[in-house]
DNA sequence: AACCCTATCAACCGCCCAGAG
DNA sequence: GCTCTGGGCGGTTGATAGGGT
């Protein structure tokens, strides 16, 4: 790897045409045309000497001084990425992957923060390293965050994060994460939950919200959700999960799994929908409607993502999960292929976390809406068994015709700020300030309501909100509607659980 | 061997920001 | 307050390696 990583190095990329190269040779030392593509040894020996005798910065003196004909964020780049001497090359160990996937969990796309964390390292480098994760796990159909990590952020303990050596107060004030009422005391996870939670959301499985006290960071409320299995329910008590907090929980997925299994179970008889599925099996969310053939050759229900199979343990080692929890999360987790698809056009600015907890609740809430009419089989409107094999998300989705995904496989930060994006800022925090302001009824989610949670009311709430408006314009206004709709819901829980969720509590 | 696909990564581009004048 | 400029950052591009068919 690394042997073939060097040959690249030395290699030329992005050759410019031989016309542009014999003028650029020509001017060598002039004022003429600025070079492009790969660095020559020449050039970066000229540069190193520039940088040797009058040392980093003023880049576009390097031009002028040493007559190299690079403009001067080229030889910025070129040092800072290749020259700059103590510059680790190489693949990246297992820490440092482990170390990035943290510091990814926290500050989200800040390549340059994240490699002021790692020394050694550019910015680039982590970049890269983390797109091409980033590709793979969304074609693979695993998290991009590993369970443990998303617990790590949640719990906030530097120590968890390994946070303790962190110079940056920027850093350290976005890290200031408070957990209000649900704490994770006990964060010795068992196997057995570790195992599951990857199958259950392409997020990780404490889905969090925090709302931000202050415009420049997302901070002061998180919010957990978990979606487990029903199997694992069936445990008396929940490792990660204590008081209220796993009464909540406990009741939700009850909620959940009942809401959600019942459509499928009309269709669990039909052939499409044998659950003899196999882990691991992840083409709908891969766009990969191809089905594959299981072990025994009974045509397997391509799920989309999360289930582990042997082949597709992470980095992170964990296992595959179990066969039988299929029976509830495979109704749980069937993504939209249209997910997959539109998260491939997603903004990788985009927080995956925080807009498939928004989704999934939605979902929920519309699935428990759905379910109650196709109860009946004769009652489905509109929907053809073909279709009906598909997540009824999926034709939400579809029929809101939105084209971004919350539940793609974005990649930014748990708790990436929202970006505000020029020319679509007007529409979209209408919304989320509708969907914000809208009245939650007393006593709705009571159990984790706003004693757990406390929202700081702010004009940049929807900071948090809006991981990324690139991706939310249509499926916002699309909760936002319903939400607005059927009123409710101020708490932002509330907002997450759905109203129907809420009230039957 | 040829082709295709994916992974990798250097380098570029465009935007933003801070500081100087 | 303004413009200009340098520098930094994040996103994207494109060349190449390498594996699979």
């Amino acid at each position: 790897m690394n042997e073939s990583k060097d040959k690249r190095m030395s290699r030329s990329r992005r050759n410019p045409s031989s016309d542009e190269e014999a003028i650029i040779e020509g001017n060598f030392g002039g004022v003429g045309i600025l070079k492009k593509g790969p660095w020559t040894s020449t050039e970066d020996a000229i540069l190193v000497e520039h940088v040797n005798k009058y040392g980093e910065g003023n880049w576009n003196a390097v031009q002028k001084h040493s007559g190299l004909s690079r403009c001067g964020k080229s030889c910025r780049l070129r040092w800072t990425n290749h020259l700059r001497p103590n510059l680790k090359k190489g693949t990246f160990s297992q820490e440092e992957e482990r170390r990035i996937i943290e510091l990814h969990a926290k500050m989200g796309n800040k390549w340059a923060r994240m490699s002021a964390e790692l020394p050694g390292r550019t910015d680039n480098e982590i970049k890269n390293y983390w797109n091409t994760r980033v590709k793979r796990l969304q074609r693979t159909g695993l998290p991009i965050y590993p369970p443990d990590v998303c617990l790590q952020v949640l719990n906030g303990s530097p120590e968890s994060l390994n946070m303790g050596t962190l110079d940056n107060p920027d850093v350290q004030q976005r890290d200031n994460f408070e957990i209000p009422a649900v704490e994770f005391e006990n964060l010795e996870l068992n196997q057995r939950f570790l195992s599951y939670t990857p199958m259950l959301l392409e997020i990780p499985v404490n889905s969090m919200v925090k709302i931000g006290t202050d415009s420049s960071h997302s901070s002061s409320i998180m919010l957990p959700t978990m979606h487990l299995p029903k199997c694992l329910r069936e445990s008396e008590t929940f490792p990660c999960l204590n008081g209220s907090a796993l009464t909540t929980f406990n009741q939700y997925m009850d909620y959940a799994c009942e809401k959600i299994a019942e459509p499928f179970e009309l269709s669990s008889s039909h052939d499409q929908f044998q659950m003899d599925v196999l882990p691991g099996s992840h083409a709908l969310l891969n766009d990969n409607s191809s089905s594959s053939e299981t072990s025994s050759g009974a045509l397997k229900l391509e799920l989309p993502s999360l289930q582990y199979s042997d082949t597709h343990r992470d980095s992170w080692g964990t296992p595959a999960s179990p066969l039988h929890s299929i029976e509830c999360t495979d109704t749980m987790i069937q993504y939209p292929s249209t997910w997959q698809d539109q998260s491939e056009s997603c903004s990788p600015r985009s927080s995956g976390l925080l807009e498939a907890v928004l989704y999934e609740s939605q979902s929920l809430r519309n699935l428990k809406k759905d379910s109650s009419q196709w109860t009946d089989p004769s009652v489905v409107p509109c929907v053809s068994m073909d279709s009906f094999s598909r997540n009824p998300c999926e034709k939400e989705w579809e029929m809101c015709g939105d084209p971004n995904s919350p539940l793609g496989h974005s990649d930014a930060s748990v708790f990436s700020e929202y970006k505000p994006m020029s020319g679509r800022s007007l529409d979209e925090p209408k919304s989320v300030q509708a969907m914000m302001d809208c009245d939650i009824e007393p006593g709705t989610v009571s159990q984790i309501s706003s004693k757990q949670v406390e929202r700081k009311e702010t004009p940049n709430q929807m900071d948090v909100f809006m991981p990324d408006a690139s991706y939310s314009s249509g499926w916002f206004r699309h909760i936002t509607g319903r939400v607005k709709d059927q009123s409710i819901c101020k708490d932002p829980i509330a907002m997450l659980l759905g109203e129907d969720f809420c009230s039957d509590y």
